[in-house]
DNA sequence: GTGAAAGCGCTAACAC
DNA sequence: GTGTTAGCGCTTTCAC
């Protein structure tokens, strides 16, 4: 009674090159070239091997081929995102997969939910895998630990977040200059009072973001002093609380600078809630499905991830082709799409 | 001037356990034992390995043992999707993920557009790197080409879709039954001309979705020969267009049933440009962000696409486990949430 | 054109 | 506790 419960792997084994060599009557190295598509074989060789591995059934084992091929390439790239449940990160994602695809090469991808924690364990378990290059949105506090991978030879890109205590290709969205041109687009339209709600101040791109508005605000010659300024907001439930307070405060601002999706989103659920969608102004840092058909259509500073992830992936590809240029810095353009919220006018002033 | 541009891997080359082993003055095996935290080791040599691993910057190569390791495993998984870029796909990626992150397996995706012709090419990509399993996605005519490599024991789970000429275990939607329940959710609200708007016919998902909502009419005894039918929809534009003339046409229906998400969206945008969202009634199949905050509110049947990766993961982490019982089919119930275009009423009768 | 031998970095099996 | 030998499935090198 071999149905047995031990936990191997079931079925037949697998056919090997040597089990195809034997059958077509050739050498092992032989088998080889054939797989490989490599000159100097005989187009009979070529029939009766590729036969013989078709009745095997048999696929290529490129784990000991890379193990012994002279560059050791898996032809493998690790991902690391935020998460890949969220439209930005998938962008990118599927960017970095079509330039990787059109090279043989695969994609690992994995999710840190900005958490430090995570970050070093995903990177170690790539690592061991032996990917040929790192495309990384880190979230811990420095990346220095990276340093002798990079020495091994393991290029790396950064994207959406600039690398610390070490440095290395970088992608990122124009942040500070996203978040000037919302302030200034809501200064053009009359407002004075002008709120701020941001994520987690741990976040490199929060803290750009929040740099950005309150330059802005500096070149305006406003004084930020009454600037009411929320953080640390992370998900759309604290984002309507914080947005729901500033509405029911003494002075409300009349408009808001919201720096992030989920924070966008939230700030609207409060403003519906109190009937100030239409009264109150708000652009959003970074666009999302359906902003247009909302009502009013929603104010944002598009980034761009297809092209972060685009430029990520042509940069680890160059480095792979032997580039050792110095560290670059890609700094990709943000766009202001008005559609409405960005443009309603303060009641009072 | 060794400052060359030869292709070959930059930096140093990275240290094997030969290096470590004669560096703690050692076996090999011994560092191995080290790495692999397996018992039978002096804490004095643990330690002195472990001092010279770090200061060699050693990190393990898992390659190497997968190949050598006694099952082989190369403790990695192959998730096909449409594309990853895309929320459905996205949420079902990271259920899989978190599965499969806690035992120690990393994640490969890769986006197939619908496409019949990139299932295949897909496929040997990650049979050829010996992922461990497959969670598939598939849109081909004819999955029995994957009958060899299960043989070979690797086990496959198809997701959203059910396989074609072999049998296999499948983690796929309600679709019928969600169709049926939106289809008579709006005849109960007094709809008898409602119009289907579907996906292409080659998907799976959008024929069983017509079959249900054909099914609900037939129990109704609704005479199906003047239902208008519009399908092989496959984004926005072509789902607001097919809406627009069903509204221009002499007897627009008071109702419409679309059978996937751009088409849902496509719909209502062409509701909006002839003022008819709040006239005429719609229910979507899948659920989408801020569905609840278009006005008026979106009534969808809900998918779980979570739940559908969470349970493929854990089938797929079972058969590896050496679950060998025959295979599952796993139907995961959706939901009808109502939120506004629903429960519109006709407007005659 | 073809194949034999060595070896990629590791683990299995077994000896001490 | 520890080390030695063989060998995972393939590519490299080099001989013929």
């Amino acid at each position: 009674m071999s149905q047995s419960s031990k936990p191997a792997r079931a079925g037949r084994s697998r056919p090997t090159m040597r089990h195809v060599a034997t059958l077509a009557g050739v050498g092992i190295k032989t088998v080889s070239r054939v797989m490989n598509g490599e000159p100097n074989v005989s187009s009979a060789t070529i029939a009766r091997v590729m036969e013989a591995a078709q009745s095997l059934d048999y696929q290529l084992d490129e784990r000991a081929g890379n193990l012994r091929r002279a560059d050791g390439r898996t032809r493998t790239l690790g991902l690391l995102v935020s998460s890949v449940d969220n439209p930005f990160s998938g962008t990118l994602h599927r960017a970095v997969e079509d330039a990787a695809q059109a090279r043989g090469i695969a994609v690992f991808a994995s999710s840190l939910d900005d958490d430090s924690q995570r970050e070093k364990v995903a990177v170690n378990a790539f690592l061991r895998r032996r990917v040929d290059g790192l495309i990384l949105t880190t979230i811990s506090e420095d990346q220095s630990y990276l340093a002798p991978e990079m020495r091994h030879g393991t290029p790396m890109v950064f994207v959406d977040r600039e690398p610390v205590g070490i440095s290395g290709d970088t992608v990122i969205s124009d942040n500070r200059g996203g978040a000037m041109t919302a302030t200034e687009h809501l200064l053009n339209h009359g407002h004075h009072r002008i709120a701020y709600l941001g994520d987690r101040r741990e976040i490199y791109t929060a803290r750009e973001r929040r740099g950005g508005f309150f330059d802005a605000l500096g070149r305006a010659g406003i004084p930020t002093g009454g600037i009411p300024v929320i953080e640390d907001l992370h998900n759309e439930e604290s984002a309507t609380k914080a947005m729901l307070a500033l509405l029911d405060s003494a002075t409300p601002p009349t408009a808001v600078f919201t720096s992030q999706n989920l924070v966008t989103i939230g700030a609207i659920r409060a403003l519906r809630s109190r009937g100030a969608h239409h009264t109150t102004a708000l652009v959003g840092f970074d666009d999302f499905q359906l902003s247009d058909l909302l009502e009013p259509g929603v104010t944002v500073v598009a980034q761009d991830p297809q092209e972060i992830g685009r430029a990520a992936a042509e940069r680890i590809i160059d480095r792979l082709d032997g580039d050792n240029c110095p560290a670059r810095r890609c700094i990709v353009p943000t766009t202001l799409i008005a559609r409405g919220t960005g443009e309603i006018l303060p009641l009072i002033n």
